[in-house]
DNA sequence: AATTAGCACTCACCATCATCGAGTGCTAAC
DNA sequence: GTTAGCACTCGATGATGGTGAGTGCTAATT
């Protein structure tokens, strides 16, 4: 259905489109016979606009005003009418030259690349490190907090560290841990979390049979280090940006919106939902799902590096968002930080 | 000045501070006078309020509306009238209830308590950990991320973990850095960072001389590692209650407070200069200076372990703010968590 | 001398109403 | 097929007036 549009109905829904990304208000069919030069007159237009409010692709909030598009109407239009520039060589320039990312810490990359990636945009900023089961293993150490309590700190390949409290052995003592952790250390250095919880598995399994006490420690402390699930680590930028946004003017909207970024746990989900795709991708308002979402589009991309390790990373603003803008900015950032990651663990 | 108010008139200023902390709204005389059974008459009560805007310490919004307190108003209630009660033995129960640290990181402990504390006060819950200076060494680690990379990763005494990368020189080894560690960690223990610099500072200095390898390797790593302030970590939880409150009911209010808290380094200025005091501390709209805050209140106590390492918690709300209810929450989370901290600790 | 009743006055708030204008749909003319 | 013309719709804006909570002042009361 939406591809029997023919040329001029697409010229015109496209440019309903642009002038309500600029204005965030109702477009007339006078603006649209002026501003763009299609020869048409204003009641010409309104035929047309009709047709589209038929197809669902328009709407208009009264009997007597713009139209406005739909959620439909923006689909259509970014599957169908968007050109995404590419960035020139001086735009990819100055967007490397936004980052600084001389010896930071994975942590401070995340953030720093969601502070620019909501200052370009004008929108909020979205940055999801690469999920914990996804990373490759590097490096584990056991420091005893307490009698029962040892803290885990765990160095994934791309020097992502996270750390955890586990429970163990009180005996243990310090020389039994570093053997440990040596052991771990040589065992496991390359493999995925995920090939690590296998290798482990299987091993404790075996093992039952054999004793060896040490591997029989080294076995149980880091199967409880790396069993369960570590929080996602999510950076929001820039969210009073969002608050700036006509569609979020009512108070009621401004907490609803800032409550959901504050939880993190609606917008992990629906970053995760893109994680297996590749390039960018772009949701729209609801059809993302959640209504606390309502009313806003999510354009991200994944990055990873050549170990598999996938984050993601976006920029999340008002239906009206301005795609043919950030999408690009949201490609190039990903390729970018891909190649990082990659530069950080480089060998030798 | 302050202090000349007859007992009427502190009546009457507590009763219309109670009153608006209620309310939200300008308090009437009619209303003194009915709820609060001090026995006069809207006329009297008038009478009193006259004076004590004649004083500064109460406004009116517009020549016939009720009256509302001015910021002296409310600095002389905390100062004066206001009783903060001790929690009792049952709400102390849930309290300690609210909170579940077992097997929990120092970070997860630090966003729990703001958690908490913004769910019981409704209101903005802050945590600032321990300043990196202030913490004891437990541990350090080096790992190699590239060639002239190094991860560090620091463990202080409560188990907060902290990494930071820095360069080295690249012809360091595996073994040379892990007897660095060694090295390092048998003769740093137990000390704070800030004696680790001023040792590391002389030794630096009295090294020249001497040509020990070994140390001189480990004298420049650390001092490297230890040497620059590391950000400080700050936990905002529940800024959208904020929104909800009626003095910050406008699009720009909530737009500025959002961006002041996403920012930090407002928040971080302002609980910094609580460190140095003990005990609960209220800070009051603009006299907390900054123009980004005006209308907040900010109610903070220190925590600390035993070995000195202090951070802040607290809770920030409009200066409208329930004190008397919020004041012995914050007061006894302190307390508990730095009881928590010490029990984190426990040796053996 | 302190308190209070009485009263005129103020002013935010709300609902009503008229005006205005941007925009529409429809019909008839081009 | 396109467009000029026109009646119509409806949100936005602004003026108007009534309502009521609250005040300050004065004079009467205790």
């Amino acid at each position: 259905m939406a591809d029997t549009l023919n040329e001029r109905s697409q010229n015109i829904l496209e440019a309903i489109v642009e002038d309500y990304i600029a204005s965030a208000e109702p477009v007339g069919s006078r603006a649209i016979s002026r501003k763009h030069n299609l020869n048409l007159s204003p009641a010409s237009v309104r035929n047309v606009m009709a047709d589209l409010e038929e197809m669902g692709l328009l709407c208009s909030p009264h009997t007597s005003s713009g139209r406005i598009p739909t959620r439909q109407g923006f689909q259509y239009y970014i599957d169908t009418l968007l050109e995404v520039r590419n960035l020139n060589r001086n735009e990819k320039q100055n967007l490397r030259n936004s980052y600084r990312f001389k010896n930071m810490r994975m942590e401070d990359i995340m953030q720093e690349v969601g502070r620019v990636l909501s200052g370009l945009s004008q929108y909020t900023g979205l940055v999801m490190a690469p999920k914990f089961i996804s990373t490759v293993f590097r490096q584990i150490e056991f420091i005893r907090l307490s009698q029962r309590r040892l803290l885990v700190i765990y160095v994934s390949e791309s020097g992502l560290v996270q750390n955890k409290v586990i429970e163990a052995d009180p005996t243990l003592t310090a020389q039994d841990l570093e053997q440990v952790s040596n052991y771990l250390n040589s065992e496991l250095n390359g493999l995925s979390i995920q090939e690590v919880r296998i290798k482990l598995k299987r091993e404790l399994q075996e093992d039952r049979i054999r004793y060896d006490q040490l591997k029989k420690h080294a076995l149980k402390l880091s199967s409880a280090a790396l069993q369960d699930e570590v929080e996602d680590l999510l950076y929001v930028s820039g969210a009073s940006l969002m608050l700036g946004q006509p569609e979020f003017s009512t108070p009621e909207q401004m907490r609803r919106l800032i409550k959901t970024f504050e939880s993190k746990k609606i917008l992990i989900e629906l970053l995760d939902r893109g994680q297996s795709a590749q390039g960018v991708q772009i949701f729209i308002g609801s059809e993302s799902s959640h209504i606390d979402l309502e009313g806003c589009s999510l354009i991200t991309s994944n990055f990873s590096n050549q170990k598999g390790a996938i984050g993601t990373l976006g920029v999340i603003g008002p239906v009206r968002m301005n795609y043919s803008q950030v999408v690009p900015i949201v490609d190039f950032t990903a390729q970018l930080i891909s190649r990082v990651l990659d530069r950080e663990v480089e060998k030798k």
